[in-house]
DNA sequence: CAGTATCCTCAATGATACTG
DNA sequence: CAGTATCATTGAGGATACTG
């Protein structure tokens, strides 16, 4: 029997404009969103503790970038109700493979960052 | 004799807001750069293959892309005074252990979109 | 073919103030 | 603490036209 059925979890196509894996993109690779993704990987953060190590993020942009990762099923929320009220933010496993790459690629850039500046001079 | 020299080569650091490594990171993953990158590492291409091989971009974006990222001394440039006139876009060393990072990235988004998608409808 | 120049629009981002 | 709401800004991005 050859396959002319469809494959059950069809594989995304970045280089179609219509494509959902687009989007899954853009949030992995966002300005927060992947820096989020790599501290997350360390350990779980709280929301003001996530400010503080992500040097310039706005809460507003930590919160939207968080929740567009979470909708993603990349990150876990947790909610305690106590006082003042506590949040923890963590990967899920799905996260935790997608945050392995950019990991890897976050810190290609800090170990070359200057040899890309010196590259700029010469250009 | 303790180190107490600078480094040659300083670490760039993604969590702090004023450092230029942010930028490069941007390069990397911007929207259309991230795309010519895994396209490019497959092997050179011509202005106008890329416009076609991405679906959706446009000639502006491209081309600013292309620049940023040859600025970065990621791509090479390479002008053929042949008419028409051809240029060949191709992937420095530099480039190619950057967009090696990128592909990994993309091909893992590729083939758990749906598993995103599943995830989004539960959120 | 391989772009650049110009105009235009809107979504991303930031600043500030406020709330449960 | 962990956000949301609102307003203001600006830069990304698209459409169109033009050029060497």
């Amino acid at each position: 029997m050859p396959s002319n059925s469809k494959p059950k979890h069809p594989r995304g196509n970045l280089y179609a404009a219509d494509c959902p894996s687009r989007a899954v993109l853009d949030h992995l690779t966002s300005r927060w969103g992947s820096l989020v993704l790599v501290v997350l990987l360390e350990r779980k953060h709280r929301f003001s503790e996530l400010v503080r190590r992500i040097g310039g993020v706005s809460e507003k942009m930590l919160a939207q970038s968080l929740r567009a990762l979470e909708g993603d099923g990349f990150i876990l929320r947790e909610v305690f109700d106590t006082k003042p009220p506590m949040v923890e933010y963590s990967l899920t496993a799905l996260g935790k493979e997608a945050a392995a790459h950019v990991h890897a690629l976050t810190q290609w850039v800090e170990r070359n960052v200057s040899t890309v500046l010196q590259a700029r001079e010469r250009f």
